[in-house]
DNA sequence: CGTTGAAACTAGTCACTGACAAGTCGGTGG
DNA sequence: CCACCGACTTGTCAGTGACTAGTTTCAACG
């Protein structure tokens, strides 16, 4: 393809190229003039369409946001809270460029319209799948705290390779034996 | 104090400045230049006792690995593996600036001594705070995984305001009921 | 007490980045 | 067909990390 004045998808070029680079090497390496590089043009066409890095890595983030909320929402109606859980972690894995972004509010606009709504989509499918948690026993927003606070930990930490090897290689059933254990509890 | 050419304890100066700038607008705010600025020595001497960046931060996670495990190990023997969830928790708000650090591998020198030995301490205490959760019915590994799972992710949400407003503004209570229920099960 | 060598720090510089300003291109609606 | 406006380029500036070479101070040793 012949370089264009009009690159014609500049911006979602530049998305995935930013996708690609944080999934290789981390937020921190990514910077516009290389993304302007990579897609071919000049180094501050990027700016036309995000304004600075932060709006970059905002578009990024409602990106991730928004397919978490797909992958929430294409459970199947049979799932239960510990699918979900699995589905969380899963995501975290599939999608890391996404998600190591999108927990970073330091290098968001965490003002930016599209990126609210991406959060409220997830929080919503989230919120529903939390619900298999509340039997009534327990108060529904510490067992929702809870249900959340072990799977996100659980895929941070993995993410970070900061688990004891022990704990295997296969996330997904290691994510569900975590997650036994919240439901189930461990002094039954 | 007027400013000599040694300035005596410029290592342990930079390293404050850096837990301030962290603490107050995060690790993408550090920079060498502007911490030199600050503790009134040139822009190229913190690299003569840190190296480069990312040797400044590894020092600092290093220095909050063993704070850590300071605070672990600070604990009265009668405590238990909910007070130290808990412990977990505080430190992480209590430590802010520490803590945003330890945990992101990608600005860290991983293969650091200091850092290992430190990272070695925290984890040993870690170790030692879970081994109340082993009550022979569950996997210990699995347990271990769940429990720092649970608080790591606790805190992290909580640092990012991300936790519903409705856990409440006490973090170590919000904490120990979200730790509770682990520990208990949510159907029991 | 003077020398000397190493450690601590300064000064200068380079490549790179984000951000901004001003100008150019080209598709599209009138 | 032409004016307009969004898309993109070119040029530039200040700030940063990293490197090199030089300077000051300290302390150990004779």
């Amino acid at each position: 393809m012949a370089r264009r004045y009009h690159h014609g998808d500049l911006r979602q070029a530049v998305l995935t190229a930013a996708v690609e680079v944080l999934g290789d090497s981390g937020p921190a390496a990514v910077n516009l003039r290389d993304l302007a590089r990579r897609v071919g043009v000049s180094h501050a066409a990027p700016a036309h369409h995000f304004g600075d890095r932060s709006g970059l890595l905002t578009a990024v983030a409602a990106q991730g946001f928004d397919l978490l909320a797909d992958t929430l929402e294409e459970l199947p109606p049979s799932s239960d809270l510990l699918d979900a859980g699995v589905a969380y972690v899963s995501f975290a894995v599939e999608h890391r460029a996404h998600f190591e972004v999108m927990f970073r509010p330091e290098l968001l606009r965490a003002d930016d319209p599209d990126l609210r709504a991406a959060q409220e989509r997830s929080n919503q499918a989230l919120d529903w799948a939390i619900a298999g948690f509340r039997d009534g026993s327990v108060d529904p927003v510490v067992a929702g705290a809870a249900a959340w606070s072990l799977v996100h930990g659980f895929a941070t930490l993995w993410l970070q390779r900061a688990l004891p090897a022990a704990v295997g290689d296969d996330v997904e059933a290691a994510a569900r034996a975590v997650a036994e254990l919240l439901v189930r509890g461990a002094n039954p």
